[in-house]
DNA sequence: AGCCCACGGGG
DNA sequence: GTGTACGTGGGCT
C-alpha cells in the first residue's frame, strides 16, 4: 500500500473518460505550493451519473426501472417549482446511459416524467461536489507513476475520498496569446492552398514573437524553413511555454480550424493537451470551439461580444474601447501585397501580426479577471462560461442554486414549446422632447429590475391566483399575484448576490490596498452583472425557469415606478426630456 | 406581414 | 458527449 498524500490545485478544467467501461472524471489543475509548475490530472472513479424520475406510482415505477438494469433507485422528495413531490433518483452505470435509457423510461406508463437528464457529467460533478473552476481544490489519494503520454511534467493523481474545496482568491494563471496570418491575393485565405506565413506570440510574462517562413532584421521574428516546420514551432511554443490559457481573437472559428486543415495537410500533429491529446472541435451550436485538454482556450471574441456594446466588434474596434487608442493596422486586403514586398511593407506585416497578438493579450488582462470571477460564482468551467450567453450563465447559475436548496430543476423546453412562449414586452419608453438641452441629469434605473423580483416576490414558485391584497403582491396593469411568503427561489437567490455585493463593496472601500480593491471591484461587478441578467430568465423563451406572468409584472411594475419617479422628479424641478427602460433623463429648471 | 437567408469575427 | 444552443436585419414574395 502506498502511503496516502494530498494535492493543492487551481482546478483549471474537467472532463471524464471512460476506463474499464467506467466513467472516470478528470480534474486539470496547476499545483500550488513547492511544485506550482507542475501541472496536475486527478482521477475520481467514484461518481456515477443520475436523473431524477417522477412517477405516477412509485411501487409500479420501481418494479419498471428494475427491468431496465439500473444501478440504483432511491425514494426522495424534492421541491418542484414550490411544490414537494416524491421522486426516484435513478443511477446508471455511465453517462451514456442516460441519452441511451431516458426515452425509454420516459414511455413507461409508470412514469409522469423525467428530470435532469441533459446535465452534462462532468457540470454534474461539478455542482454535485461543490467545486469550482478557478478555485482551489484539495484531493486526497496517490500518485499514478504510469504518465508516459504526458508531455509536460504532468502529476496524474487517483483521488480517494471527496475532493474538498477551499476558499481562495483569484488564480494568477500564464496566459498565451497568439494569431496567425495567412493570404490571398483576392479575398480571405482558402485552407486548401493558402499557406500559414506567420504565427505571433505574445504571453503576460512578457513573452514575445513571431515565426514566419520569411526572415525580418526584427529580433522577435525567427525564420523557419517552411510551413510544416511553421507548425511545428507553434506546437513547440505551447508546449514550451506551458501556459495554462491560450487566448486567440475570433480563433475559434479562424486561426485554430486553419492551423487544423494546413497541419493535416503537412502532416503536423497538434498534441497540444497536457495529457499529449490532440486539439478538438467541439460542435457548440451554430460555431465549433477548439478545445485543448488542460489548457482553457478562451476566444475573447464572444465574450466580447457580451461584454461590451458596440456596433462592431472587430479587434481594431474593441481596442479602441478598451485602451482608448488606435491599433495598428493592415486591411485584410493589403496582407498579399505587404507578403510579397519583401521590403518595408513586408516588415510592416511583422510588426502588425505581433501587435494583434499583444492586443488579444492586452484584451485579455482586460476582460479575463471579470470571466474568471463569473466562471467562481456561475461554477462551470471557463472554456463554458466564456462561451455561453448571459441567459445560460444565469441559468448554470440558478442550476447550482436548485442543488444547493434541494429543488428539482425545470426542463429544457422542447421545440414545440419554445414556438409557442411569447416573448417579453419591453420596459417603459418615453419618446424624447426634441431640441438641445442643458443641465441635464440621469436617474439610473439597471438595478431596478433584481429590487422588483426581490421587493414583489417574484417567482414561479410564488405565482398563483388564489390570494388577495394582504398576503400577496399584485402587478400594476398585467394583475399577476405573487404570494409575499415564503421567498421565492428566484428572489432568494438574487437576495444573496446583492447582500454578497454589498459585502464586496464595503471591504473594498475599507481596502487600503490598490490591487486588493480591483480585485474586489471586478468581484462586485461580475456579481451586478448576473443579478441584473437575472430577470432575463423569466422572457427569455428556451429558458428552464421562462415565465411570462414573472417578466410581464416585473417591467409593469417598473413602468410604473419609473412613472411614479418621474412624477416626483418634476415636484423637484426636474423635467424629464426622455426615458427608457433604464432610467431617464432630466434637465434641471429650478 | 411573413418567410428565408446571410451575417458576424478572422486574412 | 446526461451534445447539436443566436439574434437580427434585409430582400423577396
Amino acid at each position: 500500500m502506498k502511503p496516502m498524500e494530498s494535492k493543492k490545485f487551481v482546478l483549471l478544467d474537467i472532463d471524464y473518460i471512460t476506463e474499464n467501461d467506467e466513467a472516470v472524471v478528470r480534474l486539470f489543475g496547476r499545483l500550488i505550493g513547492e511544485d506550482s509548475n507542475q501541472s496536475i490530472i486527478a482521477l475520481d472513479k467514484s461518481f456515477k451519473p443520475y436523473i431524477y424520475v417522477h412517477p405516477h406510482d412509485v411501487e409500479e415505477c420501481i418494479t419498471d426501472l428494475r427491468e431496465l438494469k439500473v444501478l440504483k433507485i432511491e425514494k426522495v422528495r424534492k421541491k418542484d417549482i414550490g411544490v414537494i413531490k416524491e421522486f426516484l433518483k435513478v443511477t446508471l452505470k455511465h453517462p451514456q446511459d442516460v441519452p441511451k435509457l431516458r426515452e425509454k423510461i420516459w414511455n413507461l406508463s409508470s412514469v409522469k416524467e423525467v428530470r435532469e437528464h441533459d446535465i452534462p457529467f462532468y457540470r454534474r460533478y461539478l455542482i454535485d461536489k461543490g467545486l469550482f473552476p478557478m478555485s482551489e481544490v484539495l484531493v486526497h489519494g496517490e500518485v499514478v507513476h504510469s504518465s508516459s503520454s504526458s508531455v509536460n511534467e504532468t502529476c496524474l493523481f487517483k483521488i480517494d475520498g471527496p475532493p474538498e474545496p477551499l476558499e481562495s482568491g483569484l488564480p494568477e494563471l500564464k496566459v498565451l496569446s497568439f494569431d496567425i496570418e495567412a493570404c490571398n491575393p483576392k479575398g480571405m485565405p482558402q485552407e486548401k492552398k493558402d499557406p500559414i506565413i506567420m504565427i505571433s506570440f505574445s504571453s503576460n510574462h512578457g513573452f514575445r514573437k513571431v515565426f514566419s517562413t520569411k526572415s525580418s532584421s526584427f529580433d522577435f521574428v525567427e525564420v523557419v524553413e517552411d510551413e510544416e516546420e511553421l507548425l511545428k514551432k507553434f506546437v513547440e511554443t505551447i508546449k514550451s511555454e506551458n501556459p495554462d490559457l491560450i487566448t486567440g481573437y475570433n480563433s475559434d472559428v479562424f486561426d485554430f480550424p486553419y492551423i487544423r486543415d494546413r497541419a493535416a495537410q503537412l502532416g503536423v500533429s497538434l498534441d497540444l493537451g497536457v495529457d499529449g491529446s490532440q486539439i478538438k472541435f467541439m460542435r457548440r451550436g451554430f460555431a465549433n470551439a477548439a478545445v485543448i485538454k488542460g489548457r482553457i482556450h478562451v476566444d475573447l471574441y464572444p465574450s466580447m461580444r457580451r461584454y461590451l456594446q458596440l456596433d462592431r466588434y472587430t479587434l481594431e474596434r474593441v481596442y479602441l474601447e478598451l485602451m482608448g487608442e488606435d491599433k495598428k493596422d493592415i486591411p485584410g486586403d493589403e496582407i498579399h501585397s505587404c507578403w510579397v514586398d519583401d521590403g518595408d511593407k513586408l516588415e510592416e506585416l511583422f510588426e502588425y501580426s505581433l501587435d494583434d497578438a499583444v492586443a488579444v493579450t492586452k484584451i485579455g488582462e482586460n476582460m479575463l479577471p471579470l470571466s474568471m470571477e463569473l466562471t467562481r460564482i456561475v461554477g462551470q468551467p471557463l472554456f463554458d462560461v466564456s462561451r455561453m450567453a448571459t441567459g445560460q450563465q444565469v441559468e448554470w447559475y440558478l442550476i447550482r442554486k436548485a442543488y444547493e436548496y434541494g429543488d428539482i430543476v425545470p426542463n429544457k423546453p422542447s421545440n414545440s414549446k419554445i414556438s409557442g412562449r411569447k416573448r417579453i414586452a419591453g420596459g417603459y419608453v418615453k419618446d424624447p422632447v426634441k431640441g438641445l438641452h442643458e443641465n441635464i441629469v440621469y436617474f439610473d434605473f439597471r438595478s431596478l429590475y433584481p429590487s422588483i423580483i426581490i421587493s414583489k416576490n417574484v417567482s414561479p414558485d410564488t405565482i398563483t391566483d388564489d390570494c388577495g391584497e394582504d398576503d400577496c403582491y399584485i402587478a400594476p396593469e398585467v394583475g399577476y399575484k405573487f404570494k409575499k411568503e415564503p421567498v421565492g427561489f428566484v428572489p432568494s437567490v438574487i437576495g444573496n448576490i446583492l447582500r454578497e455585493r454589498v459585502k464586496i463593496k464595503k471591504m473594498m472601500t475599507e481596502s487600503t490596498d490598490p490591487h486588493q480593491k480591483h480585485i474586489l471591484n471586478v468581484q462586485q461587478e461580475a456579481l451586478k452583472r448576473l443579478a441584473n441578467s437575472m430577470y432575463g430568465v423569466y422572457g427569455f423563451i428556451r429558458f428552464r425557469w421562462y415565465r411570462i406572468e414573472c417578466a410581464d409584472s416585473i417591467t409593469a411594475w417598473g413602468r410604473d415606478f419609473i412613472k411614479k419617479t418621474m412624477d416626483k422628479a418634476r415636484e423637484f424641478g426636474f423635467e424629464p426630456i426622455y426615458a427608457d427602460t433604464d432610467g431617464f433623463y432630466a434637465t434641471y429648471k429650478p
